[in-house]
DNA sequence: GTACAAAACAAACAGTTGTTTGGTAAAGTG
DNA sequence: CACTTTACCAAACAACTGTTTGTTTTGTAC
């Protein structure tokens, strides 16, 4: 059917223009980005982009669909050497704020972003974030909790939480993995005496 | 010194100009929201604005500063009159949650604007939302915890969870009381069988 | 080597952005 | 009532925005 006349060319800067986006999209937000800006970083002309995306928030959606593949991947790939229900959730907490905090600049975009601010896009990108978070569903749906406890409010509260780190996290100051663990163990355990 | 020659009028328009600023910052974000969208929701041009404000960013500060005001204000109304320390807590979080959900744009835009976005007034958003939220961390040290319980963490954790629900909040179908309550309960009690 | 599509350049477009300037009606003060 | 200042209007500014168009280079397949 559609198949393509011919393979890209080896030499094709589609990468290095979604790692600037990427990049940028993290770091001052998708209003504050211009194009100007991301093609300047890799050496190209605006018009230049749009070959590859006919908009702006078509770039967006590719950045924020790699995002979400990445931190997916991060994520089962933590939780799969696991069995012990809470041991996977803490795991997939870990994995899910390396992502966010250290590792990748495209998954800093899929939490800082919000669809709803990119009305153009916003279908796709709640439908791979929705996609992406089933996963706490489940693996908060396989733990032992007592009677009456709100599984929905638990995993709100702890994305929540660990999302919201993304605001005042500081590289040298503070451990993604203990963050993590530190919240996972403080609705694990009772706090109170 | 600099005392201002004579009082303000009475028909000045600035409060509906932070109305509106307020209204929008909060709904799309700032830098997605123009000086002209502001002014034309009150019947005024945009030049005009600029009796009031030397820049954008200075009308933001002005909403930010507004904002602390009143969600400050509405937690303290709340917590005085509760002397239990977990139901201080409580109300506090309740209070927080109505300032953002529901009362009030300016609180909304306090928790949605990054002040690091905005590096022209970064200093004073950081310092305002440095304040209130010292009362976070008394309402917690007051708490009777357990031996070893990282009392930041709670509050990071806490307040993440509850700050985070601005992006998952549907007016209909969730209730900013319970979201909170909820909340602070699974961080109270054991979830643990 | 030649043909063809891929991928970029070069230059502009029309619209929008935050902001400035000079002027003016009117409210508040003595 | 005269006078000062407040608060705005009217119109423009230069810079920047996402995007389009026509043209050129370059890798790849035959």
């Amino acid at each position: 059917m559609a198949t393509p006349a011919r393979l890209p060319r080896a030499d094709n800067r589609l990468p290095q223009i979604l790692d600037e986006a990427a990049r940028l999209f993290a770091e001052r937000g998708f209003p504050a980005t211009t194009i100007r800006d991301i093609v300047r970083g890799i050496d190209m002309l605006p018009g230049s982009l749009y070959y590859h995306f006919a908009a702006k928030e078509d770039l967006l959606a590719a950045v924020y669909a790699e995002g979400v593949k990445r931190i997916s991947g991060h994520v089962h790939a933590a939780i799969a050497k696991r069995t012990d229900p809470w041991q996977r959730l803490t795991a997939a907490c870990v994995a899910h704020l390396e992502a966010l905090l250290d590792e990748s600049a495209y998954a800093q975009v899929v939490i800082r972003v919000r669809p709803g601010d990119v009305p153009e896009v916003a279908g796709p990108l709640t439908a791979l974030r929705d996609r992406y978070e089933s996963v706490f569903v489940d693996l908060i749906d396989a733990l032992p909790l007592k009677p009456g406890v709100d599984r929905r409010a638990l995993r709100l509260m702890l994305l929540g939480a660990l999302n919201w780190s993304q605001t005042w996290y500081r590289p040298g100051r503070d451990d993604p993995r203990a963050i993590a663990r530190n919240f996972v163990a403080l609705l694990r355990k009772p706090t109170e005496t």
